[in-house]
DNA sequence: AAAATAAAAGATTTTTTTGTCTTTTATTTT
DNA sequence: AAAATAAAAGACAAAAAAATCTTTTATTTT
């Protein structure tokens, strides 16, 4: 569905966003530890989302990256996945066809309109800040129980 | 959504079955040239495919891939998928999680289980022979038009 | 100003996926 | 039986994705 990188930018994005709702800034090795990414590679992530003004970050001590209030209440998970996959999930064939619609379709374009509609519009519904408060509450989860300190 | 491997197994199979219908046993050469793929990664494929009793292959002169009616009837995408790529597609989670689950859930484990549902139901019920007529009957195709002779 | 901290940038490396090439095996036709 | 045909098998290569390492830049604290 996603790719690694899309997956890490989501993880990262609402770990920060939840860390940011208790005021807390929050460095790399923090943010991969949390949801158990390499941190490097998280780094390289990170950088896109901040270019993308979907993070901020701060350089020196006490540094680290951040999300404001208003900003995770805007950034809905579609932006995210833009940021970092484009917008093939959006609106790629499902077979790969260059040119599918409804006057060339392939044989799957109808049942697919459908998923990947509900898909678009999930993502484009999903606030990162409701994400963060589900983390907040402990009502979900980044890692799974065997990957838990 | 799906890996090459898959969309040129599904595409490949629809072709196979489209000409079954007709009695017509069809080469790699004809498969790639009609579904746009790579032929000897294709060919590859098909020998998943046939190991896995989706198609039957017969080799020597006259020889090539064939579905047989009952087969392409009996056929759901599903068994496609899971072929070349696995059940990943039917129970991953859709941030990575290793367990995932009601128990321990991702923040996205609901709005995905939904989406993860449509997409098993619509592969558990799609056979290859629907997408096989809709081909034959001129309503589908396996190539984008530019990419027709 | 110097030292320390933390992200940014850039160059590489590793792994996985995608794709190719050559040889072998099975089958059919002559 | 020999020649021709077509898939199977196996080894290899290229491209893309995932991950790492090193150096630089910005900022803060001492």
């Amino acid at each position: 569905m996603f790719s690694k990188t899309c997956e890490y930018a989501i993880k990262a994005s609402i770990y920060i966003a939840s860390q940011s709702l208790e005021n807390k800034r929050v460095g790399i090795k923090e943010i991969a530890h949390e949801i158990s990414s390499p941190e490097a590679f998280t780094a390289k992530i990170l950088q896109v989302l901040s270019k993308n003004h979907l993070v901020d970050s701060i350089k020196g001590p006490n540094g680290g990256f951040e999300i404001q209030p208003e900003k995770m209440r805007s950034t809905k998970l579609s932006a995210i996945v833009k940021a970092v996959d484009g917008d093939n999930i959006f609106i790629n064939c499902g077979l790969g066809l260059k040119n599918c619609s409804a006057k060339n379709p392939c044989p799957l374009h109808n049942q697919f309109a459908k998923i990947r509609n509900d898909i678009t519009k999930l993502l484009e519904s999903t606030s990162l800040e409701e994400l963060a408060t589900g983390l907040t509450s402990g009502l979900t989860f980044l890692t799974s129980v065997q990957n838990q300190a």
